[in-house]
RNA sequence: GGGAUAGAAGCACAAAGGCUGUGCACUUGAUUGUCGAUCAAGCAGGUGCGGGUUCGAGUCCCGUCUAUCCCGCCA
């Protein structure tokens, strides 16, 4: 028999109950998270959001209540009316906040019940918890979970904590529409029919781009919104179909000013979980990052940066490397302290690793009681030393090389060298390390369809001291040229992930109009795109600039996980559907027939 | 589009190519101090799906589906 809750109230939550509070009588209200039946006593651990606390029911304090107990199950919804007492000094429970007192039980509401649950939330004592695609499909049980309760709530502080913070500087929160327009460059569009005017499609912003942009023309001077962007690409463990950025702009920036509002945010932000960051951030170029890292978003929680060894190799036979440097790649290697120990099987695996991003094979120094080496025969035995000298190995290290192209070089040991911390446990899980990447390429050149590609977006600034050689790029079409010059672009980079981008804008319509030519869009494909946006900048546009932050990204960090789906409601599986509604679904015939639309086959 | 791993009771797992099993959950009973309660009994699957190899297939092979991770893609 359920029953009405009535006008009965709470008075604390399952976590607020301390020793102070003995002798009160308190309304608790939750779950039924476990049930030890000892006959005449019956104890219950009830959950809500906030903690556990233990609640008795007493055969010999009320026979009448005990015996109601006696029908509770995992899950059941109650109220309990009961008095709180201390607990006896030995029978203290450290695990929990609430653990020096329980309460008694002196009335007892059931006010729902619940089938037996298709999994456990957590098996005690154990790290299983059952399979994702389970927990996904009933994933209003799996949130009941105290760990993503704390990461669901922990992410509405952080939320805000940033509005109050851009509040507080004066930004103006602005909501730029979610039904846009489809434009081709960038990530692929999630696209909504139009009913209105069949035939015609929305697209989901991928970001509020040119709307913020629109903003600071428009003399709204300071923007921010935390705002949804939607793209139609493959999913990763850090990455969803739909996710939030805190995206922001102002008009007439410098880049510092951008980087101190970043970093005060992210402080404010950190100190809600007693972290501080380094302020300022450290800076890098991202030629920098990429020589020393073999990557655009290096972890620096732990050290071992990369060595090129290509001087050393200048004048080698060898043909894989030879090969590579004469085609303007490198040869480059990681240092391993203490690994010089690795089995045959441990380097096969790294070399598979390797392979993953195009690398053709892992050559290997092991540095053991004698030096020896995957290369001992091509190279002999004195140039093998040098190498593991320049590498600066030393006894007991481990030495891995790559040989290729500069971009799978540094992206095979760029990965390699997180790869093997993480095998060698030199992570430090307490510790943040922001960094600004600075001076991003502006142009990235696409083999596959011979053009350049903007490396930020097509409305990105190049660098001042770049812009003669920019211009004279474009104009004499000099592809080598223009692929070295940079941008006034940036990316905030917080324990090995990319956390936000981004840059001062073009204000002035002939540069952007020469930009849209180095991207081999033509004037009349500019104008159809984004017609509307260069036509707005020849109205005054003032110099502007900005940034959008992944809050995904950064909660990642904050809860100290590296899943998305850790820090989000209701996430969606690889395959970029939800299990639980089962989205996406089909429509009806007759929805179709108002949009005009026919499914092939 | 490609690669890797996994799929067995409600859940998590063990099972040299040879009788399927363990823990938790669930049900019933016992139990005055537990908090991963304990004890006893009970309930419960034939291994994602489709083929193949074999005297015999969770196990080997091929295909397929789903989930996860990665490459491509995406900032």
């Amino acid at each position: 028999m359920l029953e009405s809750i009535g006008n009965l109230e709470r008075t604390h939550s399952c976590g607020a109950l301390r020793a102070e509070n003995v002798g009160e009588t308190i309304v608790l209200m939750g779950w039924v998270a476990r049930r030890r039946d000892f006959g005449p006593l019956i104890f219950v651990d009830l959950r809500d959001r906030d903690g556990l606390t233990q609640v008795v029911f007493d055969e010999e304090f009320s026979r009448e209540i005990h015996d109601k107990a006696e029908a509770l199950r995992s899950e059941f919804v109650i109220a309990v009316t009961g008095e709180v007492i201390a607990r006896d000094q030995n029978s203290i429970n450290k695990k929990i906040a609430t653990g020096e007192i329980e309460v008694r039980a002196k009335e007892l509401l059931i006010l729902n019940d619940a089938k037996t649950l298709p999994f456990q939330l957590e098996v005690a004592g154990s790290e299983q918890l059952a399979s994702e695609d389970l927990r996904l499909k009933y994933r209003y049980l799996d949130l009941r979970r105290p760990q993503l309760q704390y990461n669901i709530r922990t992410r509405a502080r952080v939320v805000s904590t940033i509005r109050r913070f851009m509040d507080e500087q004066d930004f103006t929160e602005i909501e730029t529409p979610i039904l846009i327009k489809s434009t081709p460059e960038g990530a692929r569009d999630y696209i909504v029919p139009s009913r209105i005017q069949p035939g015609k499609f929305f697209a989901l912003p991928q970001s509020p781009q040119l709307f913020k942009q629109l903003c600071m023309i428009a003399g709204l001077d300071k923007y921010f919104q935390i705002a949804r962007c939607f793209r139609d690409e493959d999913l990763r463990a850090d990455r969803q179909p739909e996710f939030t950025q805190l995206d922001v702009e102002i008009s007439f920036p410098n880049t510092e000013q951008i980087f101190r509002l970043i970093e005060g945010m992210f402080e404010r932000v950190f100190k809600l979980v007693n972290a501080r960051l380094p302020i300022p951030f450290p800076r890098m170029t991202y030629r920098e990052a990429m020589e020393r890292y073999g990557s655009d978003k290096p972890d620096l929680r732990f050290e071992m940066e990369l060595t090129d060894l290509s001087d050393d190799l200048k004048n080698t036979d060898f043909a894989p490397f030879a090969n590579a440097l004469e085609q303007n790649g490198q040869i480059k290697c990681l240092t391993v302290k203490g690994a010089g120990n690795y089995s045959r099987k441990q380097l096969d695996e790294l070399q598979e690793f390797v392979k993953r991003y195009g690398a053709g094979a892992l050559a290997w120094i092991k540095l053991a009681d004698e030096t020896t080496s995957s290369l001992l025969k091509v190279l002999g035995q004195e140039t093998i030393e040098k190498l593991a000298q320049t590498a600066q190995a030393e006894k007991g290290d481990l030495v891995l090389i790559v040989a290729g192209k500069k971009k799978t070089v540094a992206a095979g040991l760029g990965a390699l060298r997180v790869e093997i911390a993480k095998r060698e446990n030199l992570i430090d899980r307490q510790a943040f390390k922001p960094l600004w990447v600075t001076e991003f390429p502006m142009f990235e050149f696409d083999e596959s369809d011979g053009r350049f590609y903007a490396m930020h977006h097509p409305f990105t600034s190049p660098l001042d001291e770049d812009l003669e050689n920019y211009k004279r790029a474009i104009e004499t079409g000099e592809n080598e040229l223009l692929a070295g010059i940079r941008a006034k672009a940036y990316d905030a980079v917080l324990n090995g992930y990319e956390v936000g981008g981004g840059s001062i804008r073009i204000h002035q319509a002939a540069i952007q109009a020469l930009n849209f030519k180095a991207l081999g869009i033509s004037p009349e494909k500019a104008r159809e795109r984004f017609g509307f946006f260069l036509e707005a900048l020849e109205y005054g546009t003032p110099p502007h600039g900005g940034i959008a932050l992944g809050i995904e990204r950064i909660m990642m960090t904050v809860c100290g996980t590296d899943n998305i789906r850790d820090v989000m409601a209701f996430p969606k599986t690889a395959s970029a559907t939800d299990l639980m509604i089962e989205a996406p679904g089909d429509v009806d015939e007759a929805q179709l027939e108002e949009l005009k639309i026919k499914i092939k086959e």
